[in-house]
DNA sequence: GTACCATTAAAACGAACGTTTGAACGAACC
DNA sequence: GGTTCGTTCAAACGTTCGTTTTAATGGTAC
C-alpha cells in the first residue's frame, strides 16, 4: 500500500495529531488514548517514542519553536547588520518579531494557524513544566529583542518597554487563539471580520495574513503611545513622569 | 468559637478556595479533592452545594461577573447620560470598560487580583461549557460597548473596531494573567517592573493600580493607531511563498 | 536459518478522577 | 421527647488517567 508506517511516520503523525488536539482541548483535556486513537497508532507509541505525555508536548513545541526563534534571531541580525550600528525603528523590530511568527500561520508545513493557536493558548497554561519549558525556549530571543527595543526607544523607561512588550504579546496571543474563543464574546465570526464569504475553511493562509495586517498597526500604536501619567500614585522611588514618546504619524 | 461553620460559610469558603486554585492550576488541573481539602470541607460538599464541578466554576465566575458587568453597564449609562446624545470619547469608553475591571483588582472583597488573573486565564480555556458560559455572561456588555465604540469612531470600519477590541481584551488578559506567567518570558519580576522593593506581597492593590495606569495608554494608542493599508492583498488562494523578512523599507 | 534490532501490539497496572450513597449530626418546631 | 430538614460525613462507586509490561512482528546481517 501507499502508506508504509515507518518510524518517522508514526512519530510525526503523533506530533501532528497532538498539536491539533492540544490546541482544541488543552493539555490536561487531551488524553493519550484520544491522541493515539486519532493518530491510528498504538497507545504505547507515545511513551515509546517520546517517553511521556509531558515530553510529547515539549516536542510538539520544540520542532516549531526551534525554527521560529532561529528565524527571529536571523531577522534581527539582518536588520542590525543593515543598520550598521544605528538603532532600529520600532516598526522594524515588531515586524521581525511578530511578523515572523504570523508568517508561520500562512504555511501549513510549519504548523499553520493550528500551531499559532496552540502557542497562544499554551502560554497561559498554568502547568509548571510548561512555563519553565517556555522560559528556556524564549530566553535568548526575548533578551535580544528587549535590548533592540531599549536602543530603539532610548527615551522610554525600560520598565515601560517591558510592560508594553507584555501587552503586545498578549494582544497577539489572544488575537490568534481567539479565532474561535473570543469571537463568542464579540459575537462575530472571524470570517465576518475578515470580510470573507465565511466559507467552510477560510484558508488559514489568508487569515494569518489579514491578522498580521490588522495587528501590526495596533501594536505599533500601543508601543508608541504617550507614557502614563502616574498621577496621585503613592510614591515609591522612580520619577517616571511622562515624557512624550516619539509619536509620529498618530492620526485620529 | 469565632468560626462557626454555617452553610454560607461552607459555600463561600469553597468558592474562595476554588477561585484561587482554578487560577493557580487551571480548571482541569484542580481536583475536587484538592479544593475540598484546602477549604477544609467534606469531599461531597461541592456536589451538595453546587451540583457539579462545572457548576462550581460557573458560580465562581457568576458571583464576580454579575457585579462587574452591572458596574460596566452603569458606567456607560452615566457617561451617555452626561454626554446628552453626543458620541463618547474612546478614552472614556475604555476607562469604563477596562478601568472598572482593573478596579476590582484593588479590592480583595471583590476577588482582587486573584479573580482578575483567573478571568484572564480562563478566557483561553478550551472547554466547551466554559466558552458558552462566558458568551452568555458577556453578550450584553460587549454589545453595548461595541455600539459605543462605533459611535465614538464613526470613520473607522466596524470590523476594524471589533478586531481592536479583540486586541485590547488580549493585551489586558495577558497583562493580568501574566503577572507570573510571562514574567518568565520577559525575565522580569512584576515587582521589578513596578519599581517596587519587591517585598513578599506587593500589595495587589498597588499592583492593580499601576497596571491600569500602564495599560490604559497602551490600549488607547492601539485603538487609535492608523488604519492598516491592505496593500497587495492577493484575492483568493494560497501562494504561500514566504516573502523574505521584509525589511528595512517599512516606513511608518 | 538464526540472531538481533527497532517497532508495534494487546493487556494490565495502580492511582486519581468526579460523583453518589446512606447514615449521622444538630438546631428548629410541634 | 419526637420529628423534620438542611447539612456534614466516611466510604464506596465506576471510569478514566498515564504508564508499564510482555509478547509478537518484520526487516537486516551473519
Amino acid at each position: 500500500m501507499t502508506d508504509q508506517k515507518t518510524t518517522l511516520d508514526t512519530r510525526e503523525r503523533i506530533l501532528d495529531v497532538a498539536e491539533r488536539l492540544f490546541m482544541e482541548n488543552g493539555y490536561e483535556g487531551t488524553s493519550m488514548r484520544v491522541i493515539t486513537g486519532a493518530a491510528e497508532v498504538n497507545l504505547a507509541a507515545v511513551n515509546y517514542h517520546f517517553g511521556s505525555k509531558e515530553a510529547l508536548l515539549r516536542e510538539v513545541f520544540r520542532r516549531r519553536l526551534a525554527w521560529l526563534n532561529h528565524q527571529r534571531l536571523e531577522a534581527l541580525d539582518r536588520l542590525e547588520e543593515h543598520a550598521a550600528g544605528a538603532p532600529l525603528k520600532p516598526s522594524q523590530i515588531l515586524e521581525a518579531f511578530f511578523g515572523t511568527l504570523l508568517r508561520m500561520g500562512e504555511d501549513p508545513a510549519l504548523g499553520g494557524m493550528t500551531f499559532l493557536r496552540l502557542l497562544g493558548r499554551t502560554l497561559t497554561e498554568p502547568a509548571e513544566f510548561i512555563r519553565t519549558f517556555f522560559a528556556g525556549e524564549y530566553a535568548q530571543v526575548i533578551d535580544r529583542y528587549k535590548l533592540a527595543l531599549f536602543r530603539a526607544l532610548p527615551d522610554v523607561p525600560k520598565a515601560e518597554i517591558v510592560w508594553r512588550l507584555h501587552f503586545m504579546l498578549g494582544a497577539m496571543s489572544y488575537a490568534i487563539a481567539g479565532t474561535d474563543v473570543l469571537q463568542v464574546v464579540t459575537g462575530c465570526e472571524v470570517g465576518d471580520l475578515a470580510g470573507e464569504g465565511a466559507d467552510a475553511d477560510p484558508s488559514d493562509t489568508l487569515l494569518a495574513r489579514r491578522l498580521a495586517q490588522r495587528l501590526m498597526p495596533f501594536l505599533l500604536g500601543g508601543l508608541r503611545a504617550p507614557l502614563p501619567q502616574f498621577h496621585e500614585l503613592p510614591v515609591t522611588t522612580t520619577d517616571t513622569r511622562a515624557r512624550a514618546v516619539p509619536q509620529d504619524g498618530l492620526r485620529p
